[in-house]
DNA sequence: TGCGTGTCTCGACAGCGTGTTGACTCTTTC
DNA sequence: GAAAGAGTCAACACGCTGTCGAGACACGCA
């Protein structure tokens, strides 16, 4: 729990308070990384730049955070609490039809991703470079794909789905392609679908994959 | 045996005709690049590394190479080419099913990223580091997205494709779909398809999407 | 009032990597 | 045998990361 330092009422411009609490400065460098991140990617993003803009020095920086990644990843974090429960609620909630379900997902996915953008894209990319991130990424990737399988294998337990591929196997596939192609199409680079037909295209492939046709009884 | 050098000085672009000790250096860095990337992401070998491998010093290395990139780029080319050349036949061939017709593109697809695991591992992760690496590679992407497109258009035109999503827009996922599943299961992270699976996995979704059954007439 | 103690801060340093410069050595060619 | 130019490298300039040690500041407590 963190104790309430509201001793400084942010009483605009001036500089009252000789020091920032500690809350802040590590609020105010999470802050600078979303907003530098905007416009370009984290490689081009030093830690000095960083801290300048949270108006601290480098090495003050790393009281703070021990990398530049783990700021990334503090970031990410929120996001991922927030997308795992926005699909958990999806995933629990009963669909009036398949279609209905699925677009539910696949648009919940979609927004949750669209609404933090350059979050979205920074992460996509520093999963190379990064092992944390890569890991974090996997364990997220590995939670869907389960919550997947386990829909796929239910569907055809009722006898909606058709048999064919091993559920697990299809999950992966499905998920990655959503991945892959949100990314082009947040990222801009290489071939894409339009924003506005994405979910569409991507929910086609889905149900053609699980049900045999794009519009399941 | 090195062919005869181009005595004609036509107009052309890279590095002149040089000497032969030039050749070998030029070949030696290469080789030694995809040596070492077997077993270590690019981003931790170093110019020196690979000047070093090659027997020269790092401000030689310059002198053939603007950069580590550059060398991977060079390696790239090659595979490139050679994926290309064999889609092209996939895709000029008539195939006796359509079923067959796709399972051997994918099968191609798979094989030529196999036989070059290394430097497609690489080359995936440099795309988020390298913006000549990403324009290559969205350079590629595009090609086979428009033969794809095309094909599912002919198949569409003879009555056996369902119609659908724009040709284009399947053909993005599709490829999407590929490209990051078998990036999962060649480097081995996060959830991935087993290798021996993977190439099933896939056609049957392609069929689906396009046929609306995974065993089209 | 004075004195810890823990939080916070930064100048200075060590280290590693990149890319460049200028001088030098070998070959080839006329 | 001298000019041209390909090939080579020690040494440099620079930028970035991460660390260390010496403080500054706030706060509870004697």
């Amino acid at each position: 729990m963190s104790a309430a330092p509201d001793d400084a009422p942010s009483a605009g411009r001036g500089r009252r308070a000789a020091r920032l609490s500690g809350d802040d400065r590590e609020l105010a460098i999470l802050a600078t990384a979303e907003r530098l991140l905007a416009d370009r990617p984290l490689a081009a993003i030093s830690v000095d730049d960083l801290a300048r803009g949270a108006g601290i020095s480098r090495p003050t920086f790393y009281f703070y955070f021990s990398s530049k990644d783990a700021v990334l990843l503090s970031l990410l974090d929120r996001v991922v609490a927030e997308a795992d429960t926005a699909m958990r609620e999806v995933f629990g909630a009963p669909a009036t039809t398949p279609r209905d379900g699925w677009a539910r997902a696949i648009g919940t996915y979609y927004e949750t991703f669209r609404a933090h953008r350059a979050l979205t894209v920074a992460w996509a990319r520093a999963r190379s470079t990064s092992d944390e991130v890569r890991a974090l990424w996997s364990e997220v990737f590995e939670r869907w794909v389960q919550q997947c399988a386990t829909a796929i294998d239910a569907e055809r337990a009722r006898g909606a789905a058709l048999p064919g591929l091993p559920s697990r196997d299809l999950a992966v596939a499905l998920t990655s392609m959503n991945e892959r192609v949100l990314y082009a199409t947040f990222s801009g680079d290489g071939p894409a679908i339009a924003e506005s037909d994405v979910v569409d295209v991507l929910l086609g492939i889905w149900l053609s994959a699980m049900y045999g046709a794009q519009t399941p009884g």
